[in-house]
DNA sequence: ATATATCATCGTAATATTGCAATATTAAAT
DNA sequence: ATTTAATATTGCAATATTACGATGATATAT
């Protein structure tokens, strides 16, 4: 085995799954917290202040870019991005929905 | 490699990230959204609302135990749990946080 | 006491993730 | 045109995750 069985659970459980993957790595988190900071675009300096590889930044990036988290520019030299707002807004209420749906009679 | 390299990121940032990685799993996703739904503590049912073998519907309880979200006794037949209010309440606040901590003048 | 039901653990196979070195690509600068 | 700087891609090794069958442990029912 080994891989997720997607197919037996609804689309909004898959989706929710898929951004707390994104969010489940603490080198994305910090990248998504340091971008999110910035007055302006970044460009190249964050494998400076993560410490990991250029390589590794670069993937990490590519799965935060998969869920539609980053907005700017990709080709070539000086690569300039920074945080897709309205996106980021649609993941909070996503995450705020999530847990606002508990029943507190339970227990 | 493989693993990732924790002893490099903030405390904050691998509590986030651990978090997540719970929800970064639709069964995990639907047993929570399952469990925080019921008037009463669940004992039995998992594997049949599921649709996953017992052990692995154990294991993902497992993980979802870890970070302190059930509360309940987990030892000989009919284990019976619920969701721990206050710490759901805490990892709410945790996400609340780091999608509130946006800088809105950026591009 | 024995059987049954429920949940945990172990072992294992399949797959995914993490990380980096090496290399490729791209665009601007010289 | 060549060099240089920034980012992407490839390939690989190490580790983690997912899933389940088999088995073990525990408590209730008969």
């Amino acid at each position: 085995m080994g891989a997720s069985k997607t197919h037996i659970f609804s689309t909004a459980h898959n989706e929710l799954a898929k951004i707390a993957k994104v969010m489940a790595h603490p080198a994305r988190i910090a990248i998504l917290e340091y971008i999110s900071k910035q007055d302006n675009c970044i460009c190249n300096d964050l494998v400076d202040v993560i410490g990991l590889s250029q390589p590794t930044i670069s993937q990490h990036l590519n799965e935060i870019k998969k869920i539609g988290l980053l907005r700017g520019t990709f080709e070539g030299k000086n690569l300039c991005y920074c945080i897709n707002q309205e996106r980021w807004d649609e993941l909070q209420q996503s995450f705020h929905l999530f847990f606002s749906n508990i029943n507190r009679n339970c227990c």
